[in-house]
DNA sequence: GGATCCTTCTTCTTCTTC
């Protein structure tokens, strides 16, 4: 059956030129017009493939189901070992509690705060922080199982294309560009936009290993002002959580929660960012109520930059969908609660 | 010195044709 179904899928872009399986939609296909060129398919039975047909051309979107693939996969690569395979979305409920993304008790500040370098809190290590999980930690153990799926099923094609230790240095090495990457990105916003005047960012020299996801940027940075924080530690004051905010600044006039990203593929809608959106809400929630920021702040950037140089993707997340997102935090903060 | 923490990433079907 999968067989069937793949070749089915394979075959998805020939079936309008010239099977001529029996379909109405396809009566314009010229085979049917040239009895010279008559397809042998043409004289089959019609009921033995419109089942088929039908599913094929029922729907744009794949008729392979996370199930489908599963089924596939296990044939290729051998028995998944912890796929789950329930739909249950979180995104669709309503959080039993709804705290408050934003703290009356400050204002949002339309004023810049007294100039300096902006602030950056230090994560204190050594320090008993097993009952403060992060968001990181909270989003990893509360992936939904379709993500879990699907995330397992790439590693297991990357390790059977890369072998173990290949897929090991892969992954080092993505972990280390995206380090080096935050590190330059830091070092720039920390110089007092003093790289706006210098020279362009274009030009500017970095290792060959990030010059391209500068690059990327530098568009991007043109439009970043007002830098307040960076790689910040930001701690809900009820919500027991904490993370370290990549970045608060303006950008065009608007005071953002910046996350840059580094991606090999090109992610030019929100969805797909896939959890970005929500972690980047849980960082503003727990910055409003967190007591050593004295201001607070409604939206979201998402940054993704791109190694061959290539314009970065900026999304925006204005503060009506920053709600929706926080919603969804609170959602997965409360299975991860459950789960403890 | 070693262990741990927070991050850094990774996912969504797949093919051809114009």
């Amino acid at each position: 059956m999968f067989i069937l179904k793949r070749i089915v899928s394979v075959g998805g872009g020939m079936v309008p030129q010239c099977t001529s399986l029996p379909v109405r939609n396809f009566s314009a296909c010229h085979c049917l017009s040239s009895p010279k060129r008559r397809s042998p398919y043409s004289v089959e039975d019609s009921e033995r493939y419109s089942s088929l047909v039908k599913s094929v051309i029922s729907s744009r979107v794949s008729a392979q189901t996370p199930e489908s693939l599963q089924a596939e996969d296990e044939h290729i690569y051998g028995r998944i070992v912890k796929a789950q395979t329930s739909s249950t979305r979180p995104e669709m409920k309503e959080p039993r509690t709804l705290h408050p993304f934003l703290h009356s008790e400050k204002t949002v500040e339309t004023e810049e705060p007294e100039s300096g370098p902006p602030a950056r809190i230090v994560l204190e290590r050594g320090q008993d922080r097993s009952s403060v999980p992060s968001v990181t930690r909270i989003l990893q153990q509360t992936l939904s199982p379709e993500q879990i799926f699907y995330l397992e099923r790439w590693k297991r094609k990357m390790i059977a294309e890369l072998g173990e230790d290949g897929f090991k240095e892969y992954s080092q090495n993505l972990f280390r560009q995206g380090h080096h990457f935050h590190s330059a990105v830091e070092d720039i916003l920390t110089s007092g936009e003093k790289w706006k005047n210098d020279h362009p960012l274009e030009t500017k020299e970095y290792p060959p290993e990030i010059q391209g996801y500068m690059e990327s940027i530098s568009h991007i940075l043109e439009d970043v002002s007002a830098v307040r924080a960076t790689e910040t530690t930001v701690q809900h004051n009820t919500l027991n959580y904490l993370g370290i905010v990549d970045c608060v600044a303006r950008y065009r006039g608007v005071l953002c929660v910046i996350d840059w990203k580094t991606s090999e593929r090109p992610k030019p809608f929100l969805s797909n960012t896939y959890d970005n959106p929500i972690q980047v809400a849980a960082y503003a929630g727990a910055l409003n109520s967190d007591g050593n920021y004295k201001y607070q702040v409604e939206n979201g950037l998402i940054v993704v930059a791109y190694k061959d140089g290539s314009p970065a993707h900026a999304h925006q997340l204005k503060s009506e969908l920053m709600l929706e997102y926080w919603k969804t935090w609170l959602l997965r903060l409360e299975v991860f609660t459950e789960q403890r």
